[in-house]
This record gives structure tokens, C-alpha cells and sequence, in this order.
DNA sequence: AAAATAAAGATATTTAATATCCTTAATAGA
DNA sequence: TCTATTAAGGATATTAAATATCTTTATTTT
């Protein structure tokens, strides 16, 4: 069970946008260049966000994306759940269905208690994700990455946004 | 991003030997048959279990699996990571190589920030398992299981145990 | 009017999950 | 000793999901 790259692409390309002042729009063109992408996979990428709501898109020339909120109202899970879906990752079969003891017409009155401990772990990852603000990234990213390409990334991004 | 179901198979069957007397094996097919899934394919999730050495395996006629440690000393997390891997479940490509504005002789020092809350939330979902014993679980099952069901499935088992 | 853009659908391609089959070695029981 | 049964592991097939590309359409800026 792993992510889908495009996880890693919404959150990097959300953290772009974070810092585009207001008003403004980042293409998909900049965006997959900025960070080495297929353009039109990444597309993808961006229609879930647009669909989740988290960013608004303009068309046309010097059309692109910008967030629909600000980094503090935006989570980590937003971001995953946009991309991966708000689906648990642990399914449950329902195998304890097919002991062959069991009476005809029986039938749970509650979900098995093996998929309850997955989904609490599920909840736990997912709680997690949900305590990270974009703008904490942010805060962070700002510390980890040397001041001078900080600044010439958000030159090279401002040349380009619409 | 979904679990796979020999996880959910894995743990019913441990749930199942933590039952088995002491000295007693139990087959895939009984196994198989009272989960109502695949035998050759379940003995895949079995052979993960044997080979993470937390069953114990017998050849032959009334040959099989029992546990390796008692139900305490299991956790979800062993057994979830018995079939699962051990290897986190978001994957960081390291996008952030690709920036073009970076010196080319340029070398990151730590993990970039996105993993790291992408890594401290599997992390989560990790502990989470981890706290939760095969014991546990076993209590859990027999509070929530008909007594005569319970009763009724284990003398099943023990008429197939070797 | 022309160029640039997001959106969405269609379609490959690649990889992972699911499943089955077969062979081998070990072992219990007749 | 012989036979049936079992786990282990390898090979292979099938199915589903992830990855990727291409095309068309509607919109908007210049
Ligand atoms: S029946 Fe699905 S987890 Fe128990
Ligand atoms: S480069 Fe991989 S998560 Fe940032």
C-alpha cells in the first residue's frame, strides 16, 4: 500500500501556491516545469483540487491557479484526501460472514471488531494530517531551504504567474 | 491507497490460532474453508506470517500453523506488517531536486518538510497498531461473538486441528 | 481574431494485487 | 516402508489500479 505520487505533487504545488500574492495565477505549465512533472498527468493533480474546492482556476492566457483559501485553513489531509479520496484504507470483506457455523438468518448488529482497531488506526493517520496547516509547511520550508533559492524559486515563479 | 485483503485474512487467522491448544496446528484449508477464501492464495499470507516468525509451521498429515508468541506478545502491527512490508506508505520522489532555480552542485541535508509529516503520519497509523495486542482483539471478539457461535466455531476448528 | 489555458474524456502503458498451478521436501500415520 | 497430507516456493496467469498521453471543448486574455 502506497500513495500515489500525485500526493507528493498536490502538496509541493500547494506550497507554491501559498506564496502567490493574491490576485494571481499559477499554470499547470509552471507548475510541472517547476518541479520536473509530466504537464498533463499533473493536470490531474490540480482538477482534484479544483473539485475538492481548495483552489480556483482561471482561464486563458495568464490563466492558471491560485488557492481558494488561505494556507492557515488548509490541512494536509485536504490536500491527500483531494488527491487520494476520502475512502478508509483498510477495507473489510465481511469474511467472518462465511464461518460455517453460523446460523442462516444471522447477522451482525456491528462492524467486526478487526476492521474497528484498522479504522481507528486509519482515523489516527488521518488526525495526523488534519493537525498540519499548509501554512505550518510553509514555516518550515521557509527554515529548510537556504534564503537565496527561497527567494530566487519565488523570482522564477512570479515571472511566470498571471 | 487500500490495504490489501490478505491483511484482513491474516488477522482472522491469527485471531483463530490464539484459540488453538497448546501442541495443535491448523491447516490453510481449515483456515481456508472456515474464512471462505482461496486456500492457495491465503497460504501466501500465511507463508508472510511464517517467515516474519510468528507462526510456527508442521508438515504433513495433520500438519499446519499455530503461533510462534502468545497473544500478547502479537501486535496489529506485526501482523499487518507481516503481509503489508515494512516500508512506509508515502513515498517521496524528491521532487524538489527538479527546482530549477537550485545551484547545480547543490545537496539537500535533511528530508524535505513534506515527508516528514507525510512520514510522522504513517508513523501514527503504525503506533496506533502497535497498541493494540492480538490479545486484545481476541477479547474484543469474544464480547461481540454469540457465545454459542464462539463455542460452535471453535469446536469446528478443534475437530480439523491436527 | 489568435493564442493560452483548465476541464474532461478517451486511451495506452506500466505496475501492483489477486489468483492458480506445479514441484519439492518433510512428516504423520497405516 | 509406503502413502497421503502438508508447507514452501517458484512460475504463471488474470484483474485492477496507477501512471501517462492525447484530443476536444469552452473560456478568457491580448
Ligand atoms: S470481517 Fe472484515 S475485518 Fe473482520
Ligand atoms: S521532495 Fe518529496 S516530499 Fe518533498
Amino acid at each position: 500500500m502506497i500513495l500515489k505520487s500525485q500526493v507528493e505533487w498536490a502538496l509541493h504545488c500547494c506550497a507554491i501556491l501559498a506564496g502567490l500574492p493574491d490576485g494571481r495565477y499559477l499554470s499547470t505549465k509552471a507548475l510541472a516545469e517547476f518541479h520536473g512533472l509530466p504537464k498533463e498527468y499533473l493536470s490531474k493533480a490540480l482538477q482534484s483540487l479544483s473539485q475538492a474546492g481548495f483552489v480556483h482556476t482561471s482561464l486563458g492566457p495568464s490563466g492558471g491557479y491560485r488557492l481558494a483559501k488561505t494556507p492557515a485553513e488548509l490541512t494536509f489531509l485536504d490536500i491527500v484526501e483531494a488527491v487520494e479520496g476520502k475512502s478508509r484504507t483498510f477495507v473489510c470483506n465481511n469474511i467472518r460472514a462465511n464461518n460455517p457455523c453460523r446460523p442462516s438468518g444471522y447477522c451482525e448488529s456491528s462492524p467486526c471488531a478487526v476492521a474497528r482497531v484498522m479504522w481507528e488506526a486509519d482515523e489516527a493517520w488521518r488526525q495526523k494530517l488534519r493537525s498540519v496547516r499548509l501554512s505550518d509547511l510553509v514555516e518550515t520550508l521557509a527554515k529548510d531551504i537556504p534564503a537565496d533559492l527561497w527567494k530566487s524559486s519565488f523570482e522564477w515563479v512570479l515571472e511566470r504567474a498571471g
